[in-house]
DNA sequence: GTCTATACGCAGATAGAC
DNA sequence: GTCTATCTGCGTATAGAC
């Protein structure tokens, strides 16, 4: 089950205490999280975590860095993919998006509040990350309605309200819960078909 | 401009120390902001905060509760209001959600970590008064699908949704940017309807 | 209700040996 | 690449006078 690792990941060791800190951080929030604690997690010494890392806003930096890499690697050759239908990407967007956000909980929960703990030059990388995929579904429910395909009154705003509505569900969605991931994902894909004006597909 | 003080937000002092700790809180982070930047911003020292509050969580449960009191304070009386359409009341529900969301941003935005923040017993209090505000809105989406006036597949999915969308604007909206918030308003109100099939106004 | 003074612990980070 | 030992500062919270 373990995740494949990219190339432009860095060494071996420094990747494992990204793992060990982004889980660290999602069970105790950034602050509360001390390095001792990253350390004793990773097997060893303080000192050793400042051997791989500057400090601990670089490790913060690099769990976030690292998840919106995969996640945009994952996504942007479905987004862009012009060859396709725009439906067809669209709803692969859902799913790609709900299952990928599931499967790496923890690095994403730390997210919303990493405007208190990066700093100015950190944060515009990772925004610039967010909007190159923000970008690219705007772009897509763009070319839909050139297609005829959808009909939206405003791109930006309905991209907005979509990438929202689907970053929300990490935070209720629970795996002991009645509902499965895959029913999410299947009661999203045609609420999200209804915001971009395009058929449904189950009986309403 | 000062908001109107609820007969139940206890005393004055109490009531102020909280207006500024959610002004902190919003600016550098729950955990970064200490005590004595509260007492400085406050005007007095440290001890007598606590002469006010048990502790610094005691602090951000009632800025949160607070909050939560005032919003559903203002949003159920709408969204229960059997006398009138549903749709009409589903618009206010939109409207008055961003517009209080917007106003109160500084108490709102800690709310997203406040799991890391509350004890248990705190954390509930919050987690049922999120969760009144929550099923008016499930119960609404209901009413309106028995009246003929919606078609939703799911009630508590497309109320996930919605709540989420609306939540999210807080996040990326900015005063000084192009759109008004009475623009995004109008736009989520059409979105907002289509996620529950209800006809839009606008032109297409 | 407000203050001054302070206890106490733990945080991030570093020095320097191996 | 890893360790032990440690520096230094600031955090929450309290004691006790006025």
């Amino acid at each position: 089950m373990a995740r494949k690792r990219s190339l432009d990941e860095g060494p071996v060791i420094a990747g494992q205490i990204l793992d060990d800190a982004a889980r660290l951080f999602y069970n105790k929030g950034y602050d509360q999280a001390s390095i001792r604690d990253l350390a004793s997690l990773s097997g060893m010494s303080p000192s050793t975590i400042y051997h791989h890392f500057r400090n601990k806003q670089e490790i913060a930096f690099q769990v976030i860095r690292r998840f919106m890499v995969n996640f945009n690697e994952a996504l942007l050759p479905v987004v862009r993919d012009s060859s396709r239908p725009v439906l067809d990407r669209l709803d692969d967007t859902v799913r790609l998006h709900l299952e990928i956000s599931d499967q790496r909980l923890p690095e994403l929960l730390r997210m919303q509040s990493f405007r208190d703990i990066l700093a100015d030059d950190q944060e515009r990388e990772i925004a610039r990350l967010a909007r190159d995929y923000h970008d690219g579904v705007k772009d897509l429910i763009r070319q839909g309605c050139a297609r005829g395909e959808l009909t939206v009154s405003d791109a930006t705003l309905v991209t907005m309200g979509i990438l929202d509505m689907l970053n929300g569900v990490r935070a209720w969605f629970d795996h002991a819960g009645k509902l499965s991931l895959a029913e999410v994902v299947r009661a999203y894909t045609d609420i999200v078909r209804r915001t971009v004006g395009a058929p449904t597909s189950g009986a309403e």
